[in-house]
DNA sequence: AGGAGAATAGAA
DNA sequence: TCTATTCTCCTG
């Protein structure tokens, strides 16, 4: 063996520390193909799971390195494509590319278990089955399986389309030895599209212009709810389909209903595989191995699906791009839309991001002409937009938050047989817990800010105290821990609160809690919808009402107290409002009958509720676009926030004070004159679950200034003696400041 | 990160 | 004096 050939495998590992681990290969050889491989190493007093990023020669003053234990994957588990974008994405969020790897790998294969099997299954007649089948009664489903298959084979899906019931068919055959199993790749099954409805010429534009597009092409379908936006999606993955290629379809977290699975499932013909958190982690693994195999042919999934090998790559859909849940608040900060465009361009292909709510950056991009625009402005087949009313509660009783012309509205809607929705931001029973005697209020002993704990959301009818921040319970007290008055009141209304008044103030039908409290279970929001079914009823909820299950007979909306998003200090709270109002108005009327929303706020003549209702959610993107110019502010600026906390007040400034130093000279070095810093600062919520939290902001017009600097600095940033005594993050392109 | 060995602070 | 917790270092 000369000292040239290549022994030493270079393990990216799961561990915090910005670089390779180099191992000696089991052979002693070091193969181009161990690239991308999985292996167990030893790593300290452990073992671990790395994935191989490089292999080359013994350094000259080699130091004895140790063996790798294994290799766990006879060809490499990533390679081509998405190694690549996964390497981007490393430089991009300035991240260990271990980590990396090990955020995008399910977490069965993160363990360094087997690419699963995923073939599916088919059924044939086996010899004496083809003997039997004259004898078979005449119509009974055995003998119309046998028919099926006397011609061919069929594999379960098809089955399911050509004969109910044929499962207890097929066990009866295989019992008496007539049928048998056997498996096949999924990929041999040939799509049996079902047509839908004839696209309305707008839409027909947009499946034209996705057809169209040759290599690379980011899209924005920019359409109002209604205008039928997942039909140019059903009709552009057909098109892929019939081309021989994969398709990938991105969904926030709340939009992977049943529903949306039941509809691509019905139009494709195909097996759709869906890919969320909810799933085990051994179905996660199958569906990440058939995409790998080229088997899966249409992937659905929320954020961490972007992370799906496709070997036949042919189209990225991005659905609902403007939602927050893309965007992963720990560990790697990727955002899925971000990195699915990433991997078009790598991929050379469609990607389509859909909304009707573009975020301001999407939109920005479209409008300057960097991706294509395709805009659907009218709502498919009759349905008619909502009329939206504000109401000024400004002096007016309140009962539970509801004023009297919004109760008469509910109940009209109710008598009139259609379905009633009120949305309130706020969960549990009332936001504060207040002494009326001497202004003591309960307060998280965990969390807070600026001298002031965060106030503690009532529960259970006014018997619990929790924490939304770090869900920290306990009971209510029953006297004033201050002064021992017992005035203790619920100040503020939540969720559990309007559904109580209005439960006793409707008795006659249904009043169903939609938030994070009672659907906490799987599916349990997709039940609770269910029973309900076209019957009149009042459903109450937070945002997650904004989208999801489609309800034909919604005929009201009620928004109530969004007042404290106008007056919120994020530079994207009101993007976010105006998205979520214009989404859960959205939700009325999608059917024959116009929708009505009422709005029911006491700043009236805010200017942004002005301009939405005027002009709509356009009108109110264009204004906050200049604002952020004005500002200097995404997408006219480029942000990325290194944030610290610890048990104590004094080491997450001490860190981000050394490191804001390494960062002032790596500006310098890197020549990045119009870079800011600013801070350390405590973080807007200084305190939370009992850990202080202090944040540097940097900022920058240039994107390279700011990815130069961080390149030339981090490295020391890691070095750093005070970065012990924290715990770091860096998140590039944060979309949440706190 | 997470494990090991060292240092240090309460309880007997 | 002994154990429980925190601190520091290191991983190829």
């Amino acid at each position: 063996m000369s000292d040239s050939a290549a022994s030493v495998l270079q393990v990216a590992l799961p561990v915090p520390l910005p670089r390779l681990f180099d191992y000696r290969a089991p052979d002693g050889v070091a193969a181009p193909d161990d690239v991308g491989r999985r292996v167990r190493v030893p790593f300290g007093p452990r073992e671990l799971v790395g994935v191989v990023a490089a292999v080359g020669p013994p350094a000259p003053d080699a130091p004895d390195l140790r063996p790798v234990v294994e290799r766990l994957d006879a060809s490499p588990l990533l390679h081509g494509e998405l190694l690549e974008s996964l390497r981007w994405l490393a430089r991009y969020t300035h991240a260990p590319l271990g980590e990396v790897l090990a955020t995008a790998l399910p977490a069965a294969l993160r363990r360094g278990e087997p690419l699963p099997d995923t073939h599916a299954w088919a059924w044939r007649l086996t010899a004496d089955g083809r003997a039997a089948l004259p004898g078979l009664r005449a119509g009974s489903r055995p003998r119309r399986l046998a028919g099926l298959l006397e011609t061919a084979p069929r594999d379960e899906h098809a089955l399911d389309a050509l004969l109910d019931g044929w499962r207890a068919a097929a066990r009866s055959l295989q019992q008496r030895g007539l049928a048998e199993r056997f498996a096949v790749p999924a990929s041999a099954i040939s799509p049996a599209p079902r047509p839908g409805p004839t696209p309305e010429p707008e839409q027909q534009a947009a499946i034209d212009a996705v057809r169209a597009a040759d290599g690379f092409a980011p899209m924005l379908l920019d359409g109002v709810t209604g205008s039928g936006k997942t039909e140019v999606y059903l009709h552009a993955i057909a098109d892929c389909l019939a081309r021989g290629r994969q398709a990938l379809v991105l969904v926030p977290e709340i939009g992977l209903t049943p529903q949306l699975l039941g509809r691509f499932r019905a139009r494709l013909g195909v097996p759709v595989h869906a890919t969320h958190s909810g799933l085990g982690d051994a179905e996660r693994a199958r569906v990440w191995a058939a995409a790998w195999r080229g088997e899966a042919r249409v992937v659905v999934g929320t954020r961490s699906a972007v992370f799906t090998p496709l070997p036949d790559a042919g189209l990225i859909v991005v659905d609902e791009e403007h939602d927050a849940s893309y965007k992963q608040q720990d560990g790697i900060r990727y955002h899925a839309r971000d990195f699915a465009l990433v991997r078009g361009r790598a991929l050379g292909i469609p990607v389509l991001l859909g909304s009707a709510t573009p975020s301001l950056e999407t939109l920005q991009n479209a409008t300057a002409g960097r991706y294509g625009y395709l805009r659907m402005s009218r709502r498919a087949g009759a349905a008619r937009p909502p009329e939206v009313r504000v109401t000024d509660v400004r002096k007016r009783p309140l009962e539970a938050g509801l004023s009297q012309p919004m109760l008469d509205a509910i109940r009209t809607e109710l008598d009139a047989g259609g379905q009633v929705l009120v949305f309130r931001n706020r969960r549990g029973y009332a936001p504060v817990l207040l002494c009326h005697d001497c202004g003591w209020s309960a307060q998280c002993p965990r969390c807070g800010g600026a001298g002031q704990g965060r106030p503690m959301t009532v529960h259970a009818q006014g018997r619990r105290l929790q924490c939304h921040h770090c869900g920290h319970r306990r009971p209510a007290p029953p006297a004033c821990p201050d002064c021992a008055s017992l005035a203790l009141q619920p100040q503020g209304v939540g969720t559990e609160r309007i559904e109580e008044v209005l439960a006793a103030r409707f008795p006659d039908v249904p009043v169903l809690r939609i938030d994070r409290g009672s659907t906490r279970r799987r599916d349990a929001m997709e039940t609770l919808l269910g029973d309900l079914g076209e019957r009149p009823g009042i459903l109450v909820g937070t945002q997650m009402l904004a989208k999801g299950h489609d309800l034909a007979q919604l005929g009201l909306v009620c928004v109530v107290g969004i007042d404290e998003g106008l007056y919120s200090a994020d530079f994207r709270s009101h993007e976010k409002l105006a998205q979520l109002l214009v989404q859960v108005a959205g939700r009325a009327g999608r059917a024959q009958r116009p929708g009505r929303v009422l709005l029911q706020t006491h700043h009236p003549d805010h200017p942004l509720l002005a301009t939405l209702i005027e002009g709509g959610y356009h009108a109110f993107a264009a204004e906050a676009l200049a604002l952020r110019e004005a500002a200097g502010f995404p997408p006219f600026a480029h942000l990325a926030l290194l944030r610290a906390e610890s048990k104590h007040a004094g080491p997450p400034l001490a860190f981000l004070q050394a490191a804001r130093q390494a960062l002032e000279a790596g500006a310098q070095a890197a020549r990045a004159p119009d870079l800011e810093i600013s801070g350390p600062m405590p973080a807007p919520m200084a305190r939370r679950a009992g850990m202080h939290r202090a944040q540097l902001l940097l900022s920058s017009p240039a994107r390279r200034e700011l990815h130069a600097t961080l390149h030339a600095t981090l490295p020391r940033v890691y070095a750093l003696p005070e970065a012990r005594r924290v715990r770091w993050s860096l998140d590039v392109d944060p979309v949440d400041l706190y």
